[in-house]
DNA sequence: CATTCACTCTGAAACGATTCAGAGTGCTGT
DNA sequence: ACAGCACTCTGAATCGTTTCAGAGTGAATG
């Protein structure tokens, strides 16, 4: 490393000693009680003061107020944390989360508020809890979390106001959610009317350790991602009067197209009679459509495809899919934690899904 | 709306009071400073006294020390803010800013440090600035913002430690940026030297102000975004050589796959001479393929196509693009702001961008 | 027996602001 | 001339912690 410049920046703040009001006080002879009124409210005090406080705060350098004490007095930071259990990489690579984060914070914005979004470290060793347990926020939001993780915990443990989205119940937080097991089921027994009955299944992570391949009872019967276990639920629920349907369940590790493809190169490799696929998400599907083409079958004459979360692509790639209200959950999402900050009790939510059928689904080849 | 329900939550937290480390230290007769190093400074204690201590707070609904307490006064929040100048769904929806973001997270992690991302708000009514001015954070990385923009004024005017990416320079901030000039010159060049005269370009957002549609030379000398503005730079500084090329600049309002499907069959339209595009990110150019394909153009018999960015999926793409280090990018970024907060000058990076020629360039058809 | 030392624990001063309850003004109306 | 009022400005308490400089113990050391 090269020694230090001598020279440090000229132009910008004054290196060292931080300016507080204290300073602009002192240097005009004012309060401090002046000066914070100076920034707070101006009708407290006469404009020529106002003026020469701000003039001196410019030439002292001070930034005004400094965010961190003034939150501590008022007791609120304007600030929701947003807990996503996947690195942020993933977080970004999930069009619904978008389309989800967009809308709540939409929601909150007009109350001054503001998103921290706080994914898990790339670094499995790195604790990922403190992130949770140090951050400055008036309030929870948890999108994504197995159920009994470190993370909720450590959530709960804050006792601030907590929205749950798509996860079990808890004490001393308001869930707000979306018919996952309807959604699936409704799916599920579209594809089985039509007349499939070897069905592959492409779920999404099925709990914090995370695996891919093909998924035995075993490692069903550990679903920790609720959004999972209701969803394949629903899928068992429709078979389950079709005692010659054969479910074939496989899980990813990621919600990602690629992940997708591969699943399903692998899927109908090893079971070439599935005649169908139920995807977890859109973005598996597209990524099981991906390796369809690859693989020279035609969709939907030689493979079915269903979705889940009808993302606004989908309608594009004439998916039959599963949509789920995403903006609307934002927003209510959004309003459940307003509602919460403004110390009332929110009452949970349930939203709707609703199966549509579009192109990639037909009967199976006889 | 109907009315409040009568009975609170019974389980979770008691209503009312907030419990502090006063009311703990009250409650077993010792110092304030006791109960603080039972959570702080475990070896400052007895593990018998840090035991009680624990089991009060655990009894009286104490939650931890407060983390907006501890950080003003330890000086320090462990958030860096990510100033982001559009809306958060675009911010998701661009695969580059989740890579940037990733390796940016993945670098401060390390030293606990969290990313709150600071997206422009949704209603252009609202005031911008406002967050950025409000945030609780120890330094700034401005991702994304149009020069001179009111945005990055308030984040120069907070005077934290501030790492701007691709940006022009400004006093009190490091710069990080890539040779966007060198790609894009680099880009066109590949193609006039293939025989190409007409090149269509497909710009990212040129000013606050989005607009989409035709670039006139009015509206390219409004250019505020570095990155735009530099890349044009670089697709003009090749054609200048060539008296008988033209360039079409057209400009989206959002880097969205959609934005450059619909720009590009309105180019195409116009101008049918046109035999080949510069985008200037590989999302727009996978719009322009899509497009292509829709009109019945051949990639790349009747159309050449070149990107920009070099994303994960535009490899499977089999697109010519501009190679960019987003990843490295992020990592010098994260790198910079660590040293800054170490009190040290960070020096500026350019980091090198480089064409990659794959299958979506060929000759104009004769 | 007097020192020294390690171990626990405490008091009080920050950190940088907001805000409430006045204290001085000077002006108006009667 | 005096009460009343509007307008400015101030003092001091407070938000919930951390941390520094000791104070008080009892045991080990010489």
């Amino acid at each position: 490393m090269p020694p230090a410049k001598p020279s440090a920046t000229p132009g910008p703040p004054r290196a060292g000693a931080r300016v507080t009001l204290r300073d602009v006080a002192r240097t005009l002879g004012v309060s401090v009680a002046t000066v914070s009124n100076a920034y707070n409210r101006p009708d407290q005090l006469s404009e020529d003061l106002r003026q020469r406080v701000l003039q001196a705060a410019r030439d002292l350098g001070y930034h005004g107020p400094d965010p961190l004490a003034r939150s501590l007095r008022r007791g609120r930071t304007g600030v929701l944390g947003v807990v996503y259990d996947a690195p942020l990489d993933y977080a970004f690579a999930d069009p619904a989360a978008a389309l989800f984060l967009g809308s709540v914070t939409r929601t909150v914005q007009n109350r001054d508020l503001n998103v921290l979004l706080l994914a898990a470290p790339h670094d499995s060793q790195a604790d990922a809890t403190l992130a949770v347990r140090n951050a400055s926020v008036d309030g929870f939001i948890v999108y994504c979390a197995a159920d009994g993780s470190a993370l909720l915990r450590a959530v709960l443990e804050r006792g601030l106001p907590t929205v749950l989205v798509d996860q079990e119940p808890h004490a001393g937080a308001v869930n707000v959610g979306i018919d996952d097991a309807g959604g699936a089921q409704a799916a599920a027994a579209h594809l089985l009317a039509l007349g499939h009955r070897h069905l592959g299944v492409l779920c999404l992570e099925l709990s914090e350790q995370r695996a891919s391949g093909p998924v035995g009872p075993a490692r069903e019967a550990q679903t920790t991602y609720r959004t999972t276990d209701q969803r394949l639920r629903g899928y068992r629920a429709a078979a389950a009067p079709h005692p010659d349907a054969t479910l074939y369940p496989t899980e990813a590790a990621h919600n990602t197209p690629d992940s997708g493809e591969a699943l399903t190169r692998d899927l109908l490799t090893r079971h070439p009679q599935v005649t169908a696929l139920l995807c977890m998400s859109d973005v598996l599907a597209q990524g099981a459509l991906r390796a369809a083409a690859a693989l020279g079958r035609r969709v939907p004459e030689d493979l079915s495809v269903v979705g889940f979360d009808d993302l606004p692509g989908s309608e594009t790639m004439d998916l039959t899919t599963v949509w789920q209200p995403t903006g609307d959950k934002g927003e209510q999402v959004g309003q459940a934690m307003l509602t919460l900050l403004a110390g009332q009790p929110a009452a949970p939510v349930t939203l709707p899904t609703r199966l549509v059928v579009r192109g990639t689904t037909a009967p199976p080849a006889p």
